[in-house]
DNA sequence: TTGACGCATGACAGCGCTGTCATTCATGAT
DNA sequence: ATCATGAATGACAGCGCTGTCATGCGTCAA
């Protein structure tokens, strides 16, 4: 634990032969600085081996180069790709990042904004648009930017980047039923408000198509593969008669596939599955799986690109939001017809 | 953007009859303050609804409640699961996580510890026990506690909780033999130090048996199921007698089965498949695949603990180190002898 | 009664940086 | 020659909190 004498602007000013202030704008504004001043600072800075603290900049400026992240959960896999958008998005602009997880309660995730927005963050990225009053009422009095990932809504708290589960598992279903099969069912897990909304989708497909058997069956626990097993066999349990399934994510569906297999049902003539998200892995499976694509990854990203945007000045309105879409990916999971 | 008039400690401390120092140490040591003054001063927080500023705090005493760290990606499902250990072992500390990817780069993961220290963290977790020279000395030298995870190895900067991967292959790679299979192979992706370890022991193994063929296939390529499917016949194409393989990790022999299937090569009786990690999956999977189950969530969890007591002044000395081991889980996937 | 001691509280200064002016000096228009 | 203009720099104060003393007061042994 040998303490590194702490080097502060002042003593790169004073090797510099400048103001600690000039010091400053040197490192916040370049440009406001002669070429030569710049020049000294620079080799100073780095002949000490300077490096600011963040703490006083917070304090004096009122701001960090903080961009406060809250998730339900880490263990969620969807939110790995998203986090990998979002680190992929920071490169280079001297930000980082502070993981909050709101566990899906509401209130933690209030506490979570208070504490984030007492840091004075450069930006907030939340998940959904099923903020409590009071997170909302936090959010829109945030002097930050705040963007809402995962779906795309009616009214962002500020900007928004997503896409509309409704659609997505609507397509799904309706894939579904454009391949021949007679009665799908749908497995959930998880039931956050995203999944909700695809429940949503899939019931309105089902409806539209004049089917009015309700073949659902949901489960609050995090969705797993293992899941996916069990909600198969409670399914047929329930519907024997079910031929085709629609799941919520492709963890789920990947454990369709397996159960499917140990109880020698066919995939896809007796039993076709379509999952959602298209995870790497839907690929690669044996048969490969249908899936309703999303992109993760440009989520994360194009959330941070907002951040920046706006935090550069050229920054898109209020209310904005992108509708990233998705796309329905037909494998041989779902290949009745042509298979 | 209507900005809320900050309340600050005096303001609270005006509200409550006390002096500002008064209600810092309410906040700080509850127990150096009076009954009836921490009552006044609880109330008063919470009608002004006060909220402390953490820049002020962490410039006025050098500390910050933040826990730095510091993985080579996000997108690598193995540190999912330790970020929920993370993130489990935080809960009720008051303290904040602030995540950094090194993108498997030794001077990103330099500067991201100069970065890091820079705002004086409560504490640090790094992967792995391979950094730069550079970056030990940042790390030895810094004042707070710092966990290496995911390994352990002979000289631990402070503290480190993980395992030995060497001996996790090695322990693999003898429960094939001990099954029967006479010519096992290691499938290795993204081969960063664990995964350089974990061939080592394979080949370990192998040397110990007498087999002095090496049928190995790796690839830096970040793992995915996809890349376990190309692994498998690139290897089969090389080294057609193989009977048996060990995958660097699960993705991976996730793909191998399902690639295996696709070619009719029947498992466990034809090829015998071993994963790494043991994700949740792999009992699922059909038939349920063997793996070294390694515990990445008690991993985060205990990085936390040990910081936490080290902060609370009953930590563990310099340098112990917590080997959380491996169990091997035999399943159907190997099951040659008895299967 | 006296002094020593411990507890609750407070005064003061300062952590390292930046916002807001003010200042200097060179430039070009009048 | 004169003044307005703008670029580069600096002085000052203060962001909100906490470390380090110092203080007041009640308690107890001698």
């Amino acid at each position: 634990m040998n303490k590194t004498p702490k080097i502060t602007l002042s003593d790169v000013a004073l090797a510099a032969d400048v103001s600690p202030i000039t010091v400053s704008r040197a490192l916040r504004n370049p440009d406001k600085v002669s070429v030569e001043a710049r020049a000294r600072i620079d080799r100073a800075i780095h002949e000490l081996g300077y490096v600011p603290n963040p703490a006083a900049r917070a304090l004096a400026s009122g701001r960090t180069d903080i961009i406060g992240v809250i998730i339900p959960s880490v263990s969620n896999n969807v939110f790995a790709d998203v986090m990998r958008g979002i680190d992929e998005g920071l490169q280079g602009s001297g930000l980082g990042v502070q993981l909050g997880t709101t566990r899906y309660s509401p209130t933690t995730e209030e506490d979570l904004i208070r504490v984030f927005l007492s840091q004075r963050p450069a930006g907030l990225i939340v998940a959904g648009h099923d903020q409590s009053p009071v997170a909302r009422r936090l959010l829109e009095g945030a002097d930050c930017p705040v963007v809402q990932i995962m779906e795309v809504g009616p009214a962002p708290i500020d900007l928004a980047v997503g896409l509309s589960h409704f659609q997505g598992a609507r397509a799904g279903a309706a894939h579904l039923l454009a391949q021949g099969y007679r009665a799908p069912a749908f497995l959930g897990a998880q039931m956050d408000p995203r999944s909700q909304r695809r429940l949503a989708g899939f019931r309105a497909c089902l409806a539209d198509a004049g089917l009015d058997d309700d073949p659902v069956v949901t489960t609050p626990e995090p969705s797993s593969v293992s899941l996916g097993c069990r909600l198969l066999a409670d399914l047929l349990a329930r519907w024997p008669m079910t031929d085709a399934v629609l799941c919520n994510n492709d963890d789920l569906a990947l454990g369709v596939l397996f159960e499917a297999r140990r109880r020698n049902i066919r995939v896809p003539v007796q039993l076709g599955i379509c999952g959602f998200n298209d995870h790497e892995m839907m690929s690669a499976a044996e048969p490969p799986l249908t899936s309703v694509a999303t992109d993760r990854f440009s989520m994360g990203r194009q959330a941070v690109g907002l951040i920046r945007s706006r935090l550069a000045g050229v920054g898109p309105d209020r209310g904005s939001s992108v509708d990233l879409g998705f796309r329905l990916i037909p494998r041989a999971s779902t290949a009745r017809r042509d298979g």
